[in-house]
DNA sequence: GGATTCCCGACTAGATCGGTCGGGATGGCC
DNA sequence: GGCCATCCCGACCGATCTAGTCGGGAATCC
């Protein structure tokens, strides 16, 4: 019940990505220091993230990642979807024919529930939103 | 971001005994049938289920495994946690010294705050609940 | 004392995690 | 065209975890 230290890195390096000036592009090696994130394992992760349709990135001198859509477009949901493969899924670990017992539908349910809040409230909880968060002066400016 | 087919063995096993007629003792080997679970490994699940005070046993002819609490006193989050050594952990995957960029307090307190919505539910979530759910009809008749 | 049932530690094959390594492809600048 | 910066990408790897299996011991009851 945790997320992978990838998806971890992961999160980190949008929200790194996000809270810097966009006007030019951010090199791999900057974000690691600043995440504390492995270099070469940051490179196949923002790869990933490149894939998913999240990042956009530049070769050679001036070279870099920046993001590709706006942050209020990116969730922490779709971020650690595309990293892990998948979202919270407590209600089927991996089955296929369920056996039936007394209960056993109501377990599934149950389970299912949390998977949905969990998952919907992930996939709602935006870059913005965090970046907003860690700086509550600016919501006061936009007057929020 | 699932649980372990242990933790979902666990689940089962509790369901199906509080599924049951509470005048007996249910035998491992049964319960591996009814809820599909290798009979070996659940011997071992049981074992902790016991540790950790949820269930009681009785060995020799006509022995086997019950329940030592009533339902609602049994929640899901207890046996998942009892199990899988902790509950749903987003905010901090295993780390210590955070690294501090813009947006890291954010990131941590948004996915801590997902963290507590979810454990409490599951804290809250009991097996008598899941029961009832299997059987609305149960529901009605106690004027629910 | 023998059948039944739980108790319990040791072991293991395979998958996954969390990376590392080495080099290739591409773009920009002179 | 040469060279450097930067991203791109596949192969590899050790440690840990998962999902069990195995074999026998201990209590209980008749």
């Amino acid at each position: 019940m945790t997320i992978s230290r990838k998806a971890d890195y992961a999160l980190r390096a949008v929200v790194i990505l996000a809270g810097s000036p966009p006007d030019r592009p951010m090199q791999i090696q900057e974000m690691a220091e600043i995440g504390g994130i492995p270099l070469k394992f940051l490179e196949q992760i923002l790869l990933m993230l490149k894939r998913g349709g999240l990042l956009r990135s530049k070769r050679g001198v001036g070279g870099g990642y920046h993001l590709d859509k706006p942050t209020r477009q990116i969730s922490v949901g779709e971020i650690i979807s595309l990293i892990d493969g998948g979202l919270c899924n407590l209600a089927s670990s991996g089955h296929e024919a369920e056996a039936e017992f007394r209960g056993a539908r109501g377990l599934r349910d149950s389970l299912s529930e949390v998977d949905e809040k969990v998952n919907s409230r992930l996939l709602s909880l935006t870059i913005e939103e965090i970046l907003n968060r860690d700086e509550p002066d600016a919501m006061l400016a936009f007057g929020i």
